[in-house]
DNA sequence: TAACTGCATCACTGATAAGTTATACAGACG
DNA sequence: CGTCTGTATAACTTATCAGTGATGCAGTTA
């Protein structure tokens, strides 16, 4: 379906960009540890055990990506999740991979299976 | 939460690597295509109009990523999804853009109302 | 067998992105 | 004011990735 086009290419452009942010296990990390509560730079980078140049360009992705909130308080920068969806989005993608673990257990059965099968021969 | 780390370490790295196989518009499509039936090479070429190489090379990553299955039937080779999941992912990012497209009209609205505030001081 | 079709892969190029170091900037504090 | 702390940004290096053209390979057909 060649559907309504280029409002087509942009929609699946603005998901590529959101996956793209998610993309990346630190900035996983970080979504992960920004679930429920706000916290601060200098706790993500010591929690993390990234430099802190890292850990402001990750945020920075995060947050031009839009699944990401912050505000100054003070001296410091508090962070937040801006869309709970990210979540679900993980949830997703841990079931696939158990799905996919599943089938790799299965196909390893079956080949054991027809390698015990000739070896009968 | 530093969690059970190497084994968590190694699940945010499998998410990654899933999100980033289906962080890219063409490959968006590609399964947009899948979605319901199974498609040869050829056609998948035809309708997103890129190179034979490029549709290919995409179609190995998406493989790659355990997203899509490929069998050989005479001389085409036909892709299927592997796990429907991507698509409530997908769904899911769908809704996330609505969210933010909103939010951004309401700041908008807001900037404006500001605006308007300080015309009249 | 030779020629053809459909697809995958290779080698390469240009673009994008992650990580690092150094630096700039903002707010608190003396 | 100067200084310190927390954060963002700049400049750079290295790596990864999308796209292309050429080639290889599998299966079909003559």
């Amino acid at each position: 379906m060649a559907t309504s086009d280029l409002t087509y290419r942009q929609l699946l452009g603005r998901i590529a960009d959101r996956l793209k942010a998610m993309a990346e296990p630190t900035r996983l990390q970080l979504l992960h540890e920004l679930e429920g509560r706000e916290v601060c730079v200098s706790e993500l980078v010591e929690r993390l055990g990234c430099s802190q140049a890292n850990v402001s360009k990750h945020l920075g992705v995060l947050r031009a990506a839009g699944l990401v909130r912050c505000r100054r308080k003070g001296l410091n920068v508090y962070y937040t999740i801006e869309d709970q969806g990210v979540f679900e989005v993980c949830r997703l993608m841990c079931g696939c991979i158990e799905r996919q673990a599943s089938r790799e257990v299965a196909e390893i059965g079956e080949a054991a299976g027809s390698l015990a099968a000739r070896k009968g021969n």
